[in-house]
Parts: C-alpha cells; structure tokens; sequence
RNA sequence: GCGCCUCUAGCUCAAUUGGCAGAGCAUCGGACUCUUAAUCCGCAGGUUCCGGGUUCAAGUCCCGGGGGGCGUACCA
C-alpha cells in the first residue's frame, strides 16, 4: 500500500472530515523542497478523496511571520523592516529595494508559487495567517494561552529541555515600529495586551486583530485547534525531541483542539549538494524545475519515495530512469496471478504511486506519456530543429497519429528548455564531430572504410530524406559486405565520435549533405 | 550533548508493519539483414552491517555495538 493511503486509512480511525495542511513561511524565493511538502500534504489529501473520505487541503501562508534578516537578494533598506509581519512589508524590486507599488512581500513571493502549483495540479484553500490574526479567529486562543501561560511555560521547557526568560509571554505585540523585535509585554486586559517598545513608547495591541502574534510553537498549536487540521506533515526540522511537533500537541489539547498525529517528512536534497537553502545558494526553485521536468514525473519523484527518506533530486542522467521507471510502469501486466503476494504489494505500491502522480486527480497515466518516451523524445528534440519535424517523425513511426495534444506539446517544451540547459547530462547530449579524431578513425577497419567509401558516392546521389539514406546504407553495406550492425556502429564513430546513437538516418537527413559527405570521405 | 533517519544483489531501492528475500538499472550470454542511447529472451549475482534475545517463524520486534546521512540548543 502506498503512503499516502496507508495515511488515508489511520485518518479514517480517526474519523470526520480531514483537513490536511502544508504552513511555510513565504520569507524569499520558494524552493523543491516547499514543493516536496506541499505535495506529501496534497497526496495524502487525494488519498482521502480516493477512498471516499471527505477532505480538504489547506495551504497555511506565515504572512504574519516577521522578516528575521537581510537577506542576499535584499537591500541594506530592509534592515529597518526587521521583525516586521511579511504581510506589512513592500516586496523587493529587482534591485532588492522595497517597491511601495509591488504588494505584500509575501505575496510576492506567493504568487509565482502558486502558478508553479497549478502547473502540478495542486490548487490548494490559501490561508493567509495574517488574515486568520485581523479577523479575530485567533483572539480566543491568544486569550487562552495568556491565561494558561504557565501550564504552557511548563511545556515548552520540559519538552523542549530549554529555559524561558523569566518575563517569557505567549503574545509579542507589534511594536510602534510595527516590529515585533524588542517589545516588552507590560499588561494584559482582555482584549488587550499592553506595551512598551525598544524605543520607550508605550500602546497596547488588540488580540482581535493582527496588531501581533503568538510565538512560532504556539501558534502552530493553535491553528491546528482553529481549523481543525487532522493532518500536517512537517519537516525533520519540526520532527526532533522536544521540537515544534512534541510541544504543539500538548498546547493544542490545552487549548481544547485535538491535534494531529506527529509527521515527519526527510528533506529534499540536490543531487551531490546537500539539503536545499537559500543562503548557501544550493537552491532550485520550482519554476525552474517544471521548466526542465514534466509535472507528473516531478510529482512522481516524491511519490515513489517514502516520507522519511530522503529524496535526491537529479535534474540530470537520472532523470531519464525516473521517466524510464514511470513508462514501464503504463502497461498493467496481464498475468497477475502468477506473482507472489510480497511481488503483488510492491506492485500494488508502485500503481498507487502512478495514481497519485496524475496532475489531474484521477486521469489515465498513459495519457501523460502520450505514447512516446522520454529518451524518444530527447533524441527527436536534438535533431530535428523545428517541432513539426519532430511531430512528422513521431506520425511516420507511429508514436502518434493526427496531431500531438497539449501534454506531448508540454514536454517537448520542457524537453528543449532541458536540452538548451546546464542541467542536461552530456552523454545524452548529441554531438556532431567537425573532424574525425585519429584515435577514433584507428577504430575502423578495412572492410568498413571501403562501405564508407561505397557511401559517400550513395549519398551523393540518394534523395535527401530519411528513408532513402536509410536504404542507402543497407544497401552499401550489403554490398561492402558488412553486417548492418557494424556498418551503423562505423557511421555513428565517424559522426558522432561514440559507437552508439539515435536512429543515424534520421540525423543524417537533417545535416548538410556537403558536410555530412566530407566529413565521411575524411577518413 | 539530545534526537531522528538509514544500512538488503555491483548501483538505486522493494518486501502487505512477523509468513517462500525481488524489481529496475548495470554486467555477462543469446536473438533480431534493425523505427540502433531500441526491443525480446536468458544467465549470474545474498551471512538483509555485526552480536545477542523473543518466536513455530525475524530484513521486519527487543537489547547491545558499528558505519553513513541529517536535525536541533531563546528563532518556521
């Protein structure tokens, strides 16, 4: 059974409608690694669907959460912004300066995320926190915690094995800087939390409204209790003893919610580079990454792995395998009753995670794949120039028939933008020789020089398409006397430098045939 | 320090939470006058990190040890 109805299940133990929820903190560019939580959360929540629970997947935005530092990307201007609600901040220009025209700094750097998730069939309810502050669904809650703050004291230091300051409260009321940093609760009178700031003013924050906000464990806690959330999977770094995880579920009970199970999902990581981060710069944001990938294989890469290990993201060679894994996995093999029970649940695994692979919940995967491969493609992409070429070929060797649709159209796109890239692995790369190396030509024995010889005259004479250089070359080599498989084995040495390649008449078709017969001739 | 994850075929990983250790890739052998990074067939590959324990039965559970990866010390 896949993950994510193993999930499924234990939430039906549970009972009641679900709400499963991804949180993040929209303090920069977002990442695959937001993407990773985003669809562990998203999968689970189909699961639900799938087995005829009712459920709804919420997106919990931390635009309330202050700006912790400058960033790189930011501007020195930004220093003053410093413990200030997201929501309250202008969002950066491209200069890193503050735009006062370009919205909320969490939106902006909301809003291109968003549009990535719709690309993988994730349209999550959005829940700006900052909203849940100024309409009033936390005032309850704060008031709550500021009368338990003792018994909430106590939790978080033996939990979390961590001293409070002595003058430690549940609520930091914005200053009148509008920052959270440095502010000193003084009082508090329902509905009311008085103050002093860093710089001596003195006001009081209203709990009813977003003129503050509970510390991160609190406010996890409580939002579990305000929106009911059944499920939330988090990161390790929410997972450790005595982490945000082990202190929210006892502060949730406290507050009269009832909390979700503990969750812990491991870390994304790139290929070779470690976890992801934006201050290393070891980042891919997933813009870029469904630029490259097809958006059901990137849901794939998540699916096909278990939550808590963690997944090497490889825009690279191993890309291909993913892709190969998931077409294999199209053709449902009809003898099934042959297989062993142990063979039956992997199988059974692995068809769950093709389900939840699907951008829209629900389609066929064939349908995806559109009936041609990821390496047919990449093949197709590097020769032939324009698209209509690659759709002709695909219609003449019957990958196709009629016009491609819009997924196939999709993932030539990507394709291309792949192949064009830094990330594309070279020995997929194919590359023309100018001249043939010595040592390469050392490799080519007598018989095949004199096909090549044979050729080179065929050529010149052969209409230029694919198939009458392809008959060209049989017939050359028949009459050379060499074997069909050494003959291509020659011809890709003499072109590509590598004694394997795409479909060689195919590429020839599409080369200069000036060029193509000197280079041949050279030898 | 505290804690989490992980160790299974050369590689990447499965194994219905205790019931016959198995897939893909790679290698090797074979087939195909051939939509040539293709397809098909086949061989081989294992002390499940080590040591104990529980059990009719352990890759799986318990105890101990080792290797690797990572998180975390007023902050999602």
């Amino acid at each position: 059974m896949h993950w994510a109805d193993y999930t499924a299940k234990k939430l039906a133990e549970r009972g009641g409608p679900q709400v499963v929820v991804s949180g993040i903190t929209p303090s920069g560019e977002f990442h695959i690694g937001h993407l990773s939580e985003i669809l562990t959360a998203e999968m689970i929540h189909r699961a639900c669907l799938d087995s005829g629970i009712q459920s709804r997947y919420v997106f919990i935005v931390d635009s309330m959460d202050p700006l912790r530092r400058v960033y790189d990307f930011l501007s020195p201007s930004y220093e003053s912004y410093i413990g200030v609600p997201l929501a309250n901040i202008p969002a950066p220009d491209e200069n890193g300066e503050p735009d006062k025209e370009g919205g909320s700094y969490a939106e902006f750097f909301l809003r291109p995320f968003l549009d990535a998730l719709k690309q993988i069939g994730v349209e999550p309810e959005v829940v700006m926190n900052h909203l849940t502050y100024s309409n009033g669904e936390f005032a309850e809650m704060i008031d709550s915690a500021i009368v338990n703050r003792e018994k909430i004291h106590e939790i978080i230091e033996s939990i979390s094995g961590r001293d409070l300051p002595e003058d430690w409260f549940p609520y930091n009321p914005l200053g009148s800087s509008g920052s959270l940093d440095g502010v000193k609760v003084t009082g508090y009178e329902k509905p009311f939390v008085h103050w002093v700031d860093s710089t001596g003013a003195t006001g009081k924050s209203d709990i009813r409204l977003a003129e503050g906000k509970m510390p991160w464990r609190i406010d996890w806690a409580a939002r579990w209790a305000i929106h009911g959330v059944t499920c939330e999977p988090a990161g390790k770094d929410h997972g450790a003893a005595g982490g945000s995880y082990d202190t929210g579920i006892p502060i949730c009970e406290l507050l009269g919610g009832k909390p979700p199970e503990k969750m812990v999902y491991e870390w994304i990581q790139l290929k070779g580079m470690g976890p992801m981060s934006s201050s290393t710069g070891v980042t891919i944001g997933p813009m870029e990454a469904l630029s490259l990938v097809p958006p059901e294989i990137l849901r794939y890469v998540i699916a096909r792995s278990k939550i808590n290990r963690h997944i090497e993201f490889d825009t690279g060679t191993a890309l291909f395998e993913v892709a190969d894994e998931y077409e294999r996995f199209q053709m449902p093999s009809e003898e099934v009753g042959d297989i062993s029970k142990r063979q039956r649940i992997a199988r059974d695994t692995q068809l769950g995670a093709m389900r939840l692979s699907q951008v829209e919940r629900g389609s066929d995967p064939a349908d995806s794949i559109a009936g041609v491969s990821f390496r047919h493609l990449s093949m197709l992409a590097q020769i032939k120039s324009d698209d209509e070429g690659v759709w002709t070929s695909l219609q003449r060797s019957g990958h196709i028939s009629g016009e491609p649709g819009v997924s196939l159209r999709g993932r030539l796109e990507r394709m291309r933008n792949w192949i064009e890239g830094e990330h594309f692995p070279e020995a997929a790369r194919i590359t023309i020789q100018n001249e043939v190396d010595s040592s390469i030509a050392s490799e080519i024995d007598e018989v095949s020089r004199s096909f090549l010889g044979l050729l080179t005259q065929g050529l010149g004479t052969c209409n230029w398409n694919e198939d009458s250089i392809s008959e060209t070359i049989r017939e050359c080599a028949a009459n050379s006397g060499l074997g069909n498989r050494k003959a291509y084995i020659a011809l890709y040495l003499v072109i590509l430098g590598r004694d394997y390649g795409p479909r060689i008449s195919s590429l020839m078709s599409e080369m200069d045939r000036e060029f193509l017969i000197g280079i041949i001739s050279s030898i």
